[in-house]
DNA sequence: CTTGACTCCGTACCAAGGTACGGCGTCTAT
DNA sequence: ATAGACGCCGTACCTTGGTACGGAGTCAAG
C-alpha cells in the first residue's frame, strides 16, 4: 500500500515540506518512484516520521536521531550502544535543568530585593545588573 | 575618556563585531564620531555591554534586554514594571524546567527498560519509539 | 613617508528545524 | 479533454546571537 508524499505527511501529522526536508537530511530513505516522478512511500515511512517526532520529544536533535537510526543498522551494534545515547541525553537534560535553576535562583534574588514600588531610578533589579552606570 | 571600539570590546570582554552587532540591534547608543569616521565611546558603553551580558546570563533574550533598557526610559515606568518582566522570565524558566523534567522521566523509563545487553533487534528503547515498524 | 594596527561598511555565513514560493509537470474525475 | 488538486525541484527565507570577510580608510609611531 503505497502513498504519495501528501498522504504520508498527513498520516504522520507533519507538512509535506517537512517530509522532503527529512529526506534531504537523510532521516528518511528516498522512496522509489515507480515510473512517475512522484515519491511512493510504504506505510513504514509514516512510522519512521513518528519515530523521529517521538525522539524529538525526548530531546534528541535531528542529527542525533539520524545517528540512532544509522547506529542500529551497523553490524555489531548492541542494545547497550543505544542505551548509552539515551543516558547521554539524560545527562544533557540534567545539565540544562541545573543551568536553568541557577538562573532562576539569581533572578529570584533580584525579584525579592525589589518591592515593586516607586519609580524606575534606583530599581534594585536594574541596579544589580549595573544599570546605574549607563 | 573616550575609547575606540576595540578598547570597549576588550574591556567588556566581547568581540568588536559583537559591539557593532549590539549597536545594529539598538542595544547600544550609536556613539559620536568626533570628526573622524571612528566610533568614540564613553566608559558607560562598557557598563552597558556588561549589563547586556549579565541579563543574558539570567535568561533574557537580546530583544527582551532591549525592552528592559527602553522601558526604564519611558516616563511613568515604575520599578514594578521591571519586576514584572523578571517574574515573567522566572515563569518562562519554570516552564522550561518542567518540560525538561518531563522529557527526562520518559527517557528514564526507556533506559530502565533496557538491560543494555544483546543486539539491537528488540532493544526496548528503539522499540518504544516505534522502530520495529521501520 | 611608510608600515602596521586599527577601523569602516555591507554582506555573507553558521547552527537547527523547518516554512514558503514559483513555475512547472502529472494525475484523476467529470 | 480539461480543470483542479496534487507533486516536482531548487532556492530563499525565518529566528537567535553572533562570527567572518574583503576592500577600503585612518591613525600613530618611527
Amino acid at each position: 500500500m503505497q502513498m504519495t508524499i501528501g498522504k504520508v505527511a498527513e498520516r504522520a501529522g507533519v507538512g509535506v515540506e517537512t517530509v522532503r526536508f527529512y529526506e534531504r537530511k537523510g532521516l528518511i530513505d528516498r522512496p522509489r518512484r515507480q515510473g512517475s516522478a512522484f515519491r511512493h512511500y510504504p506505510t513504514e515511512a509514516v512510522q519512521r516520521i513518528r519515530f523521529i517526532k517521538r525522539a524529538q520529544d525526548l530531546g534528541f536533535t535531528l542529527s542525533e536521531i539520524a545517528e540512532l537510526l544509522d547506529l542500529r543498522l551497523e553490524p555489531g551494534c548492541t542494545c547497550g550502544d543505544i542505551k548509552n545515547r539515551a543516558e547521554q541525553k539524560a545527562q544533557d537534560i540534567d545539565r540544562k535543568v541545573r543551568d536553568l535553576r541557577r538562573m532562576k535562583r539569581s533572578l529570584n534574588e533580584l525579584i525579592s530585593a525589589c518591592d515593586g514600588k516607586g519609580n524606575v531610578d534606583g530599581c534594585p533589579i536594574l541596579n544589580s545588573l549595573g544599570v546605574e552606570d549607563l
